[in-house]
RNA sequence: GGCCGGUUAGCUCAGUUGGCAAGAGCGCUUCGUUCACAUCGAAGAGGUCGGGGGUUCAAAUCCCUCACCGGCCACCA
């Protein structure tokens, strides 16, 4: 053993050695517990982040669960990631002076398949380097055809209970990325602006004659306005409820509506409705039959519904154009600041236009229903706790969720609209005829679903797409019944995944797995923190504040990082991230290398001086066996709750200062007999710690394991037995 | 506006059934080390555990309240 421990000499040797073993392939077997996991699928558009690397909790529990005798299965794979990948590729396009325009749609599919999987494999090879005890053998990815068939046949479903719809309503559009999105996916930001207020007036030509002054923040979309609308109780109006007013500029009356939805407090408690522009507008404008007028497309430009003058301007310049209209004709009554959230595109930072469009929807309703239930009956239970609350919180509040994306990557939306019957209907394989006529006069939509709705999926597509053969492991008891890999680890043991993407992935996750097998998706959910930076502020390119974890391996190995990430930390609670951090660990870990040479060095003296006398009453022996249980003990419970960081610290402790600083130096005061004598003892014990930290620290724990057992691997043991 | 966190040593943070004399990592001071490890050891400085009130034999830990910081969410145009 060298008197550093050196990563570099072991990490890549250990880990081709597991691999090569098949150490880590999951079988089925009868008389084992089952215990599984799926990995959340990295996006297969970019190098791993730090973020990934938290994942290092599913390889403890994969690891601990092996260590106490389970079968384990740690599945990985890759996520096509749809829109997050085209976003992407177009940057790289963008760069090299070219745009996905440049392309017919087939080439470029094929362009971006190319680059996703140059990424994957790249992507899994740093899984590799964290050391992750993944079974490759059954690597999946979102894009395979047996997991695309799988999420079509869910859409079927969907679709053919009524839960899968087609409807014009407002969605959020990005006119920048050219696609709608779900409600998720728009970031609200608080944005300086106006409150423009503006007379309606009774008579166009006699302003001085009265109107209704409606309060707006966007008066561009005045042009599509089909009515105002106060509250049903509000004195100052109540007379003039049904009455009509003139929609300035474009000359034509509306009416005034009475709603429960308008606020009699904000700004004159009368607001223009405009169906085409916004949500709440839509919603009245179905109560009170009012149709619509679309003002603004799908390019963010006024259409030709608005007078002509306007036709072709951005919506900026229209505004402008408005305000100026209004000023000439004396209808601007006043303008005040005003500070409002608006939403903006995640990914772009875009204002989001909302627009009537047509887009497949989920009806979340039903199916969150079932998913409350699971968790409010604890079929499903998540750690940390807080966490419980606010996945309920989201279950009730979720609208229909739109899964049409007008992009090309991704799967294809399979419905098909018949234009004899005038019908959408569904089909999992390329249809040769309507269902209902025979005939073929169907054409398909270009749209393909959110990369959400095939993640939502996940568990169960996995685990059904196994291939079977040669992979069982028939128990020695034959009346077993023969269980195929989804069944034996269906639902899955734990789904763990950082707590920003709960509503995103875990709850939709939740939901479809419930509906599609009638089982929970998996039994407990572990959620972790954010990796930020040393002063808690989010990484970020642009800060210059991005720690690299392939980095952080080649100068300090992938155990130093990995219990950088867990010691002292919190479950659920971000943690402040230092290359610090990494360098204490790096120190334990040689600390670990070092007890271990030390006595292994002793134990060469051990079996030069081979007579000795036996003396098991040692006081200094009895402490440590005593303690030791003590430890194991602790640190069985704490592992079983999924409490890491406090067995880490456990171990750390114990081996360091306890282990090493008292126990060794205490020896080393011992006559010969009884220093033989105590070796023995505290090999085991030192061995039996390497197995409790070998979770932690794989890499190490197997090195040292390997030279006081002459290679025989670590991953096998058995920590009860020994 | 709703919900959820956080406030403990100079810095970053642990501290889950309330109980041994408040901890760790990094940093700092002094000393030591041919004999496993300087990626080391020994000793030490440093904390009114955010403020106030309450429950208790006992509270950093439970309850109430206030203050400050942070996060997530919401159709007030």
């Amino acid at each position: 053993m060298e008197p550093k421990y050196q990563p570099e000499l072991h990490e890549e040797k250990i880990y081709q050695f597991w691999e090569k073993s098949n150490l880590f392939e999951a079988k089925v077997d009868q008389k084992k517990k089952p215990f599984s996991i799926i990995l959340p699928p990295p996006n297969a558009n970019a190098d791993l982040h730090l973020g990934h690397a938290m994942y290092v909790y599913e390889d403890i529990m994969i690891r601990f669960h092996r260590l106490i005798g389970d079968e384990v299965l740690w599945l990985p794979g890759a996520d096509h990631a749809g829109f997050e990948t085209q976003f992407v590729f177009e940057k790289h396009l963008k760069k090299q002076g070219k745009s996905r325009f440049d392309f017919d749609e087939g080439i470029l599919f094929k362009m971006i398949w190319d680059f996703v999987q140059e990424n994957r494999n790249k992507m899994e090879s740093q899984l590799r380097r964290l050391g992750f005890a993944l079974d490759w053998s059954k690597r999946k990815f979102t894009l395979d055809n047996d997991v695309v068939k799988i999420v079509k046949e869910t859409f079927k479903k969907l679709f053919d209970q009524g839960l899968a719809y087609y409807d014009k309503a407002i969605v959020n559009y990005c006119v920048n990325c050219g696609t709608s999105f779900s409600d998720l996916e728009v970031v609200y930001q608080e944005k300086k602006g106006k409150l423009w207020y503006i007379l309606y007036p009774f008579e166009l030509m006699h302003p001085e004659k009265g109107g209704i002054t409606v309060a707006t923040t966007r008066p561009e979309t005045m042009l599509g306005d089909m009515a105002v609308a106060v509250h049903p109780k509000d004195k100052r109006y109540k007379n003039l409820i049904g009455k009509a007013v003139n929609l300035p500029i474009v000359n034509c009356g509306i009416k005034i509506i009475a709603d429960e939805v308008v606020d009699p407090k904000f700004g004159t408690g009368a607001v223009k409705v405009t169906p085409a522009h916004d949500p709440t507008d839509w919603e009245m404008a179905k109560r009170h039959n009012l149709g619509l007028r679309q003002v603004i497309d799908m390019e963010g430009k006024m259409t030709i519904l608005t007078p002509q003058e306007f036709q072709g301007k951005k919506v900026l310049e229209a505004r402008e154009l408005v305000l100026q209209k209004l000023k000439e004709l004396g209808l601007l009554v006043k303008e005040e600041n005003h500070t409002h959230r608006v939403g903006t595109c995640y990914k772009c930072g875009q204002v989001i236009e909302p627009l009537p469009m047509e887009n497949w929807f989920i009806k979340i309703k039903p199916l969150a229903k079932k998913a409350k239930e699971l968790i409010v009956r604890e079929k499903i239970k998540i750690y940390p706790k807080k966490f419980k609350k606010i996945l309920l919180w989201w279950l009730d509040h979720f609208h229909d969720w739109n899964i049409s994306r007008q992009i090309i990557w991704g799967i294809k939306i399979p419905a098909y609209y018949c234009n004899i019957c005038k019908r959408w209907f569904v089909s999992v394989e390329t249809p040769k005829k309507c269902p209902y006529c025979q005939k073929n006069h169907f054409v398909s939509v270009s749209t393909t679903f959110d990369t959400w709705f095939s993640s939502a999926q996940w568990p169960f597509a996995t685990l059904m797409t196994q291939k079977e053969n040669s992979k069982f492991q028939i128990s020695n008891f034959k009346k077993e019944p023969r269980k195929t890999i989804f069944e034996y680890f269906y639902p899955t043991t734990v789904m763990e995944t950082g707590y920003d993407i709960l509503p995103w992935w875990v709850a939709r996750m939740i939901m479809i797995g419930y509906f599609v097998t009638k089982k929970p998706p998996f039994f407990n959910v572990v959620l972790h923190g954010l990796v930020r930076d040393k002063k808690g502020q989010k990484m970020s390119k642009s800060k210059g504040n991005v720690i690299n974890p392939m980095e952080m391996i080649d100068k300090y190995g992938a155990d130093a990082l990995r219990l950088a990430l867990i010691y002292e930390t919190t479950l659920g609670a971000d943690i402040n991230f230092s290359e610090e951090r990494i360098i204490g660990m790096r120190n334990f870990i040689n600390k670990v290398w070092n007890i271990g040479r030390f006595i292994y060095l002793n134990r060469e003296f051990k079996i030069q001086n081979s007579k000795f006398k036996i003396n098991n009453k040692m006081s200094l022996l009895l402490k440590l066996e005593k303690e030791f249980k003590e430890i194991k003990r602790k640190y069985l419970r704490l592992m079983k709750n999924y409490r890491f960081s406090p067995a880490l610290v456990l171990l750390h402790n114990f081996l360091w200062h306890h282990l090493a600083d008292f126990y060794i130096e205490e020896s080393k005061k011992l006559e010969e007999n009884d220093k033989i004598n105590f070796f023995t003892r505290l090999e085991e014990v030192y061995l039996n710690c390497l197995l409790m930290l070998h979770p932690f620290a794989p890499f190490v724990t197997e090195a040292i394991w390997q030279v006081f057992k002459k290679g025989e691997s670590i991953y096998q043991q058995n920590l009860i037995s020994v």
